[in-house]
RNA sequence: GCACCUGUAGCUUAGUUGGAUAGAGUGUUCGGCUACGAACCGGAAGGUCGGGGGUUCGAAUCCCUCCAGGUGCACCA
């Protein structure tokens, strides 16, 4: 598609005589929030000095000198100290509708990311524990990050990098050795689990001799001993094959499922060739790496002082496996910010590692805000979370009660809810930036009016209802677009010519909230262009014209919320 | 105590590589279904952009300082 504002910059740059890079236009030329000032702006304030003329002065003169091709823009007005473009809005229409005739389903997509590949690590969650709210965003935020880079082109590989290792399988090993046969873990094995671990807990806390048991279970279990491996392998199963359906609802994919325990028996090559560094320093019994050169005042611990490896090992031993075996360039970890300096610290460590330099480069912590519930912070131990179970079933349930009182005529009601209720939960984990904390709030995820994932789906099955209507598709080629200048057509024109580079904006922020914002205003402005403009009308042209734009909003919003991780119905 | 993050309308928030009148949703309120789906659209009211100082032609955005909340700070993950 043509590139309006490389065009305006060029143009710029042809006319200035003083020095002026093509980087500094790109910096300086912004698009007006007033559509009355143009479609994209330059301000001449910062060369008032330098040229010792008014603003006003250097607007006007630049106006007579710009020579740009009224296909491209069609006016240019200075108005005070700002020079303002509009662009040609025929032209845009025929870039936007074309592109997409020719694309289809796969508008937006690009081979920007070939050759590079990227490894995303998101969700870990812990085995024989719950999977509850607080797991909710980095399984989405992920997703989506993986969606989006694998539609721009890029080798994208998702690892759900599960936490099956520690004292605490010990612990469980010990509480199933003992009462193992009053629990039936082919049913919610994960609360069965729970009920055993806070029941162990409890005891070990009582009696250290049960707690010397569980640690010795464990290292039994790291030596391989073979009842015990198959307890963990177990308990291991079971948890993923739950996890699996919290996936299979909320869509999640994930090429490689190695965790800790994996890693773990990838460490003692770590902690040599930390030693051969030299960096590897004795500190309190501990064998850790000094970090005050990186301005980290708090040592990475690398081995406790009796012995044993720690989260910080496994993680290094994941970065160097990775690294030799997808040679990445980018590798995300997506986890809350109480991870921050962890993060910075392993990263530093990983210098050391001797991976390729674009590898160090490349790894990115993508944090995010906690979540919290009214009565305060989630524990697992006390009891204090939301099952995303749950709270899945509670949105379900929400939509179908819409469903019964609204369209209660609807077919396939079970199918609808199901892509409703779960739709509004992704969107409403993805739709704010994802640094801010957040207090659950019941209330909102079941509303499904406004600024929600719902509104999207509904604006969605208005377009499909449109096109149902419809019996002969309009061709690209036979479209008249002066019926589509209106400034409805065309605010949502632009929206759909700026949808790859805000994919590509996603990627370089790690920032899905900037697609799930794009498609509310996407849908916002199909909805004022449907209030405003009747579509399927007598005039075969105009009709047409607003047919064809129709099947563009249509495909545009599927492909973003698909991106998203939100499935589309096509009636609800 | 030190470091990092957050603070924008009653509530949830966009805008933070400095740019024109701070933009939405929700709630409140008024209006719109005999026109393609009202889970929608339009209007009104609602803002010391946490406070103060500074830099700049120009600050929600950059710097300093203070306040409030959160997170982290050695053998948990």
């Amino acid at each position: 598609m043509i590139d309006f504002k490389h065009e305006i910059i060029n143009a710029i740059k042809k006319a200035v005589d003083f020095d002026i890079s093509e980087q500094d236009l790109h910096k300086y030329i912004e698009k007006p929030k007033n559509s009355a000032n143009g479609d994209y702006a330059f301000p001449c304030f910062s060369f008032a000095k330098q040229l010792k003329k008014s603003p006003q002065e250097i607007a006007e003169n630049l106006k007579q000198k710009i020579k740009i091709s009224p296909e491209y823009v069609q006016e240019i007005k200075v108005s005070g100290p700002y020079l303002n473009f509009y662009i040609n809005k025929i032209t845009l229409t025929q870039e936007v509708l074309n592109e997409i005739s020719k694309n289809q389903e796969n508008y937006g997509k690009s081979k920007i990311g070939e050759g590079k590949t990227i490894v995303i690590d998101y969700s870990a969650p812990n085995i024989a524990k719950p999977f509850h709210i607080g797991h909710l965003k980095t399984t989405v935020i992920g997703g989506a990050l993986y969606n989006i880079y694998k539609y721009l082109g890029y080798n994208t590989i998702g690892e759900n990098f599960l936490g099956d290792y520690g004292t605490q399988f010990g612990k469980l090993i010990e509480g199933y050795k003992r009462w193992g046969k009053d629990y039936d873990l082919t049913q919610n094995p994960i609360d069965k689990l729970g009920e055993i671990y806070k029941r162990i807990n409890d005891l070990c806390s009582e009696d250290e001799q049960v707690l010397e048991a569980a640690r010795e279970d464990f290292k039994q279990l790291e030596n391989g001993k073979e009842e015990y491996v198959e307890l963990w392998k177990k308990f291991r199963d079971v948890s993923i094959k739950e996890f699996q359906k919290i996936y299979d609802l909320l869509g999640s994919h994930f090429d490689s499922w190695k965790g800790e325990a994996f890693y773990a028996t990838k460490t003692d090559e770590v902690i040599q060739i930390l030693q051969d560094s030299g960096r590897l320093v004795e500190s309190n019994g501990a064998k850790v790496v000094d970090l005050t050169d990186e301005g980290i005042d708090t040592p990475c611990i690398i081995c406790k002082s009796n012995g044993s490896t720690i989260y910080a090992t496994r993680d290094l031993a994941a970065i160097l496996y990775r690294a030799r075996t997808y040679d990445f360039d980018k590798c995300l970890y997506v986890t809350s910010y109480e991870q921050n300096l962890h993060f910075k610290q392993i990263f530093a460590v990983a210098k050391l590692l001797g991976i390729k330099e674009k590898c160090i480069k490349g790894l990115k912590h993508v944090s995010y805000g906690m979540v919290r519930l009214p009565s305060g912070k989630m524990s697992t131990r006390a009891g204090n979370f939301v099952k995303v179970e749950d709270l899945l079933h509670e949105t379900i349930e929400e939509a179908k009660k819409i469903i019964e009182e609204k369209n209660p005529d609807l077919s396939n009601k079970e199918e609808v809810a199901k892509k409703v209720g779960i739709g509004a939960v992704i969107f409403n984990s993805l739709a704010t930036s994802r640094n801010k904390d957040e207090i659950f709030d019941i209330k909102a995820m079941l509303n499904f009016q406004g600024e929600t994932g719902p509104y999207i789906q509904y604006m969605y099955v208005r377009t499909k209802s449109v096109l149902e209507k419809i019996e002969n598709m309009p061709k690209f080629e036979q479209l008249k677009l002066e019926n589509l200048q209106d400034e409805y057509s065309i605010a949502i024109i632009k929206l759909l010519y700026d949808f790859e580079n805000i994919l590509v904006e996603v990627t370089e922020k790690e920032e899905p909230s900037i697609l799930a914002r794009y498609l509310l205003d996407l849908a916002k402005a199909y909805s004022v262009f449907y209030n405003e403009n009747r579509i399927i009308v007598e005039d075969e042209e105009v009709k047409n014209a607003r047919v064809y734009l129709t099947a563009c909003v249509s495909k545009v919003l599927k492909i973003g919320a698909n991106l998203l991780g939100i499935d589309m119905p096509n009636k609800m």
